[in-house]
DNA sequence: AATGAATGAGTCTTCATTCAT
DNA sequence: GATGAATGAAGACTCATTCAT
């Protein structure tokens, strides 16, 4: 008869996730510390290992975590509608993904970033569900000559999900001053579709 | 009377920033060695400390010089003409600075986007003149009504960069499949100016 | 009134000391891990101290419960008739333990050579009753001018025992290739007594 | 320019080894500890590792100096003379090793006596010469009928050399009481040739 | 009685840094 | 000035042991 029933069990083991998403966060996966990340959790150095075979796996399983819950919530985005409407509620499942999980989400954007061999294809493929998300969007407006045609969805899709993560790391490096979170999605999504001269410039610019 | 000339010992540092910057590139801080990066450039252990006082040190001067070159190669970009060439001139001569000093601007990039307190404000401190000579493009086109005027030329210009980065990324993610360094210019000129509509749709789509 | 039977409770001892025996045997003192053992015992790792205070201990037991069974049928053995057949009997008896308790032996010859001064003394004791055996036959030979009278019967008898032993690590060393257990009593017996030059030299080489 | 000469640097290593060989000797493979080997040393922790690369390599290297030092005395025996000559020979410059290196031949026997899977076959590897030398002794022997046909030459050498260990057990076993090593060489020779029976038995006894 | 989660001392190993030559 | 041997703090990981259930 175990001593901890598995619902206590898996309680301790995201205590431990949450603890190693903080400090990997902050200071990175070498710069990070079993033991501080075990003191953290209210733990003992020797208790992570009891839940993750090595620091590696435990770094993985944060990363799978954090996509994890991203991509339960990117799904229940309503992806119907026009185009900005479908790309907002995108945006905005996901400043919602990291508002509630911000350690993991930094730890998630880091990496990407970091383009480090190891890491690079492992987060890629847990963004897969929201790139095609994504991409679904896009693919839909191409045919009404709503979008550029130089450039396919991919590469589109890649661009905006890099235009998101630019703006949390703009968040947090201005330490939350500019822009606010609650304004990435609308942000993202003209900037994005619009660009710098923005819609306006658009429609009065054009006549001559 | 110095042993050596000041141009030997400079050319000595030089060397040993360039395999500092190649190991940081590809190891980051931590994983970086300064062993490692001493037989790089040719040298032993200790001579490393003999130029700089700490492996922190020596991380410091790899971004300043980093950041120095680039200063110098975006200074002499011609800032005038159309916003378009203006920013293009821009990207170009940063696109020439990634060719010229690869690993150090992958230290810079992998950096700026780590936001590690420690780093970040010195980054941004080197980003400056770069962020003012855009800022600069900028700021001329507002007047004209050429730019959407819902956000400060400060912040478009942050976007705007920090678009260049997504590109370096990308194109080191994917191993240089996509982009080419070659079309990064024009891609981020006018992915930023007209977003992912393009000039074409805005021409057509929006008479109507 | 225990909740276990005694019988019971040493049903369970006998697997644990078995399953240490097998693990101490392969792996050493150091390199044997208590919850491997009490895993191939059957048993969660906590038990093995409901039976046995420290690793120390158990090892401890292993050992006295290794020579325990082989005094037992060591005392068992014939131990009358002429030098040989007394020496082959009790050679004999050594080499059925051996079978049957093959990791315990293991553990015991494998302690008792490599002399380390805690266990030692502990595997001399147990080896006494079998020692003494032996110095019987022996002794009871030295009168009729069958032995040589340079060295004592209790010397010899450490030679005898430890030629045993030197043909079981030989045994298990060339995976059983040579010699076969069942040739042990026999080889041992006749190059004891005869050595390499063996009876047929000595009948024919020393006319001369 | 080094800084220390390769005589000095070859010094340090040679500390090392004669430390590594006590420990390992007394305590085993696991239970010997790198901080203690570098303190007897004299030295740090840290300094092991610029001399081996790992606790296992510095083992090998101390088994392999072992028998580097034992192959160089044993091949300058004196080989010739009679069959007795000839072992005592080989025995007695045994011996001369281990006077020399006792810490290193208690590593080696203690190794070899263990079988452990992992050093078993490198010990047999770095005997073999000690073995051919044995085993050239008795071939000559062979062929005069000076030997039992019952066992190859072979297998006699390795009783001959496991005859010496276990004397040199017994030896450390009894705290040097019994055998003096000065008297190894004669004893391991004549109860080799001549067993328990001794040479007096063979004249007398056997004639009837 | 059995369990297995928690613990933390102890181990190997790495590596920035110092400094005698 | 350059060198590389020596150092020891720090970190990942193991495992005997305890104890609440």
């Amino acid at each position: 008869m175990p001593r901890l029933t598995a619902n206590a069990r898996s309680e301790v083991r995201e205590r431990l996730l949450r603890a190693a998403a903080t400090r990997f966060a902050a200071d990175g996966f070498e710069g990070a510390n079993i033991n501080t990340i075990s003191l953290q959790a209210g733990l003992a150095k020797g208790t992570v290992y009891n839940y993750f075979s090595s620091k590696e796996e435990l770094f993985g399983e944060v990363i799978r975590s954090a996509s994890r819950r991203a991509v339960e919530l990117w799904s229940r985005a309503p992806a119907g509608g026009s185009l900005e409407e479908c790309l907002r509620a995108l945006a905005a499942a996901d400043v919602r993904v990291l508002r509630e999980q911000e350690p993991f989400m930094k730890v998630l954007v880091r990496e990407a970033m970091s383009f480090r061999p190891e890491t690079y294809p492992m987060i890629l493929e847990h963004l897969a569900p929201f790139l095609e998300a994504v991409g679904g969007c896009l693919g839909r407006a191409v045919g009404g000559g709503r979008l550029r045609d130089d450039l396919p969805p991919e590469e589109l899709a890649l661009v905006f999900v890099g235009m998101l993560a630019l703006f949390y790391i703009q968040h947090w490096g201005s330490d939350g001053a500019w822009p606010v979170l609650d304004d990435v999605p609308e942000l993202v999504v003209t900037l994005f579709l619009d660009g710098a001269r923005g819609p306006a410039a658009r429609a009065s610019g054009n006549v001559q």
